[in-house]
DNA sequence: AACTCGTGGAT
DNA sequence: TATCCAAGAGT
């Protein structure tokens, strides 16, 4: 038999917070950054935070486990090259944080004198660093009393507090960050359990759709559920649609079995910036992926022969599906300059790369080696 | 305020 | 398969 649904209760924050307190010491995950040695650390707070961004647990967790490990130190951050920072970084996606923490660890050894910063606006100056991911490792790493409003405590104060119309307005946003202020200034709850357990709940119990709202410590105090409405807020406006890109790839070999690989500039505003990748370009309108790939080599100064489709991608990424079809190429001349190189597979796994092509190229290794006519 | 930035898992 | 969406920040 069900347990019998609880009376609602008009939302107070010391009552929500110590339900909610007690519900995570026992449900919480153990997860890598909530162990004693990387939660009482800001720096290593910070890392979790960043990586944390827009980005599941799931992914994070090797790449934290990794990057700990090469950096376990925010002086050993400060001081590695950029091209290893976002080599640790490679395939997890919006490689401008990575930058911006590697930036973030040098400004902390330069301007900090080597002590992470403990004023609440001297962490929110760091680079990457906003008003989440300030309170964050305000709240969890140094125990201060600072409100944070992810994706998931959103939804559970929009539906704890009926949140009506889009969430995203000045005014919402505003009511969000008052209800989240409320609850962490309970003095019985510590910011530190708090401040996670009400993202653990959104994770675990709040969920985006189907919720489980007869596993919820907090259920009486929800003024979605008194309505019956948990499964409608919080309203979202829906995304526009993606728009498909076709880009074709050069898959070039040489006799060592060596692959050709291009840097993208790094001083433009393009995805991929500073990374390496095959040869690529994206498709014009009515143009076929061989007549692409022929103005492909032509642009890079070598002939493509073949046309054998190998791989192809779709990837999902904020406005474009993307993909990739994988060409092998005879190179008839030698590359000059910078910006390609020969590379073989097992150095190119070292290389920052994005996540699609480190799947392509793992595809390819796969395949047996063919020897290349040269022109 | 609206747009951009990547990726992978869930539904 | 298509769509959503995740511990957001910078511009």
């Amino acid at each position: 038999m069900p347990f019998p649904r609880p009376e609602f209760v008009p939302f107070r924050a010391a009552d929500f917070a110590v339900s909610l307190s007690n519900w995570f010491r026992s449900s919480q995950r153990d997860l890598p950054w909530r162990r004693e040695e990387n939660f009482s650390d800001p720096y290593r707070v910070l890392v979790s935070e960043i990586m944390l961004q827009q980005t599941t647990v799931a992914a994070v967790t090797p790449f934290f486990k990794r990057f700990i490990a090469r950096f376990p130190t925010v002086e050993s951050l400060a001081k590695a090259p950029e091209e290893d920072v976002l080599a640790h970084w490679a395939g997890l996606g919006y490689y401008s944080r990575a930058r911006n923490l590697h930036g973030a660890a040098k400004s902390v050894i330069e301007e900090h004198g080597g002590q992470f910063p403990r004023d609440f606006n001297e962490i929110l100056a760091l680079p990457g660093v906003g008003r989440y991911t300030a309170g964050a490792v305000a709240s969890i790493a140094l125990k201060q009393r600072k409100p944070i409003v992810d994706a998931n405590v959103a939804r559970v104060l929009s539906r704890v507090l009926a949140v009506e119309g889009d969430l995203k307005t000045a005014k919402n946003q505003s009511k969000l960050w008052e209800g989240a202020t409320q609850i962490v200034e309970v003095e019985a709850v510590s910011p530190r359990e708090i401040n996670p357990a009400m993202m653990e709940l959104g994770a675990l119990v709040c969920t985006p759709k189907n919720p489980q709202c007869e596993l919820c410590p907090v259920e009486k105090w929800c003024g979605a559920r008194a309505q019956n409405r948990q499964n409608e807020l919080p309203f979202v406006a829906s995304k526009a649609a993606p728009t498909p890109l076709f880009d074709v790839c050069a898959f070039a070999q040489n006799a060592d079995g060596e692959v050709l690989l291009r840097k993208r500039p790094e001083d433009q505003k393009i995805w991929w910036r500073g990374m390496w990748e095959l040869p690529r370009t994206t498709r014009i309108e009515g143009e076929t992926a061989a007549q692409a790939l022929t103005r492909l080599g032509g642009e890079l100064g070598f002939a493509i022969e073949g046309g054998e489709e190998v791989a192809c991608l779709k990837h999902g990424v904020t406005r474009y599906a993307i993909t990739l079809s994988c060409l092998e190429a005879s190179v008839s001349t030698q590359i000059a300059g910078e910006m390609v190189k020969w590379c073989s597979f097992e150095a190119a796994r070292a290389l920052p790369m994005p996540a699609a092509m480190k799947t392509l190229l793992k595809t390819l290794e796969k395949r047996p080696a063919r020897q290349l006519r040269l022109l």
